[in-house]
DNA sequence: TGTAACTGTTTACACACGTAGTCGAATCGG
DNA sequence: CCGATTCGACTACGTGTGTAAACAGTTACA
């Protein structure tokens, strides 16, 4: 099993669209990103390969197409990018994030009821 | 005011020790860094210059060396940082990464009680 | 005062990334 | 069966990054 290699942010966009429809050809990809990115199929074809040759998708052939499907889940992906970004910034854990934030002022009211509640549920454990 | 660009990791790492220490020489800094990163002298002041060059730091010449010490404030940059990462993953909140965290169990003991202790603060605000 | 030591500046280079064009093979339509 | 179309694979290219050596100017010591 060859070590997870690092998805870029390009990459990560393509990926996202594989995320929420399960499975799709380069052309459902280039039609998922028309108005959110101006990319030409061909930039499409080249992160859907990187993505190949990083072991993070996969390619079924149908007819004369590929359908490609995550291999890499997004939870995983998810907990991989915080990761590396909590220990980058913030010593690996979540509360000084969340600190730094409130200082700042940046916790919306959604955001501290959010919070709350969930700290209500893990209590209730 | 040029746009602020953006610091790479290696530069962070470097900028860093300016931002522990108020003010250092390139040979402070690889001295800092010694056991952490095994960098070159070499590799130290090509940060340094492209940080200046960056706008993130100043350098005020001493005698024969240069004394550097950060232009760019290390809330500013965790501001940014912060944001751009929770934009890229988490819609640009702190809630649902932490709800992510909880889900995922790695949240620890510490996180919860200062979570907790957070959460009682900004109410009594 | 000449030369060694030091320190910043220049140059280097491989690799990842964003972005995309070209090519060759397969296929579809007539 | 042949030309047109359609795909994926290959090639391309500028830029940022990590890493560092070479060079040049200046200072300090013998």
């Amino acid at each position: 099993m060859k070590a997870p290699e690092s998805i870029s942010e390009a990459e990560s966009v393509v990926l996202a669209v594989l995320w929420e429809r399960g499975s799709a050809t380069a052309e459902d990809v280039t039609a998922a990103l028309g108005e959110q990115r101006n990319w030409q199929e061909s930039t499409i074809k080249t992160l859907l390969s990187r993505l190949l040759q990083k072991g993070a998708i996969r390619a079924e052939k149908n007819g004369r197409r590929f359908i490609y499907s995550p291999l890499l889940a997004r939870k995983q992906w998810l907990s991989k990018e915080s990761e590396s970004f909590l220990n980058r910034l913030f010593g690996g854990r979540v509360a000084p994030l969340v600190a730094h934030f409130s200082r700042e002022r940046k916790l919306s009211k959604r955001d501290i009821r959010e919070l709350r509640d969930l700290l209500r549920d893990l209590e209730g454990e």
